[in-house]
DNA sequence: AGCAATAATTGTTGACGTCAATAGTTGTTG
DNA sequence: CAACAACTATTGACGTCAACAATTATTGCT
């Protein structure tokens, strides 16, 4: 569990008056000496980090992770992948799919088939079951993102997915 | 090769005639089946991997890790901090810490000191040389920001980091 | 004095990313 | 058509990282 840390701590102020801040012979106007979160990349991280422990810890009661929901997801929306489509599409390794989709079939959510046309590749496919686990979970999901952006109101929440959408289009698959 | 199931931008349809739509037994507009990157935890979770990534490459020349980095900037604005403190507020266990300061003393960046008051805590101080390393990695380190958010202009950047920081203010210390 | 709480530390475990290597299969090319 | 290069899935090894449990030294409480 993730305590709070709000008690050991006075209030920083958003220092739109920045005359007297410093506090020590620190001069806080040096660009170097910014705080952490001053940079967004760090922010980004640092949320990453904890929008992927909430989706763990709401995941946990069905024993996948936030790797297997990536994976059930996407197949929900394409019917049918190879594994190596898998992996660059997810950015995951290709080492790491078979584990993946090993884990899937034994729940029953998904099967490997094999591809007519090249015996090589294999089609994971999404089976029942995994329709109905993410139809069932899909609530809860959503509130776990809706914890995560509490202190957005919708508009807000709208404008920060289509930033990290153009920023991801311009990176990730 | 089975279809490849084009990013969800390109026909899909807006949806007002919803009748006969259903291309393959698979209804898209059920909410469960909604892409990947429908859901900005999810987005959340796959930027700040990445903006983890562009950090650690961009360190690994210092034989440093973001982790270091972030104790390093936390110093800089503190002087002198517990490593209690360093663990609540960074986000990061005590036993990493540990690890943490370690590194950075063997490098020279910061050292312990023992705590006047309480002799069990230590009190970690940036020398002079970690003030120098971060003065000379500050725009490297900035650059890296920069790539990361490439497709958004100034004016997004700046709504970007005002909304992060507002979920950050509101879960991480 | 006795005892709970705290700071730093060590050790362990499991998840994760990366890379190298292999078997089976396909495509190409000389 | 035979040799070879490329590709798919898989396994294994290695190092990193986060989350816990346990330990030691110290402090505060009563």
């Amino acid at each position: 569990m993730l305590e709070s840390p709000n008690t050991d701590r006075e209030h920083r102020e958003p220092a739109i008056t920045r005359q007297h801040v410093t506090p020590n012979a620190i001069d806080a106007d040096e660009p170097w000496m910014r705080g952490l979160h001053a940079d967004t990349g760090y922010l980004l991280y640092r949320l990453g980090l904890r929008s992927g422990q909430l989706f763990n810890t709401f995941l946990q009661a069905s024993g996948l992770r936030l790797r297997h929901y990536a994976v059930l997801r996407f197949l929900a929306g394409s019917e049918g992948a190879l594994q190596r489509e898998l992996s660059t599409r997810l950015g995951y390794d290709p080492s790491a799919i078979v584990g993946l989709v090993d884990d899937l079939e034994k729940q029953g959510f998904a099967e490997r088939r094999p591809s007519p046309d090249d015996r090589r590749s294999r089609i994971v496919v999404l089976t029942e079951d995994g329709r109905a686990f993410l139809r069932d979970t899909d609530e809860a999901g959503l509130r776990v993102t809706n914890d995560l952006l509490d202190p957005l109101d919708a508009a807000d929440r709208q404008t920060l997915h289509t930033l990290l959408l153009r920023i991801a289009e311009d990176g990730l698959g």
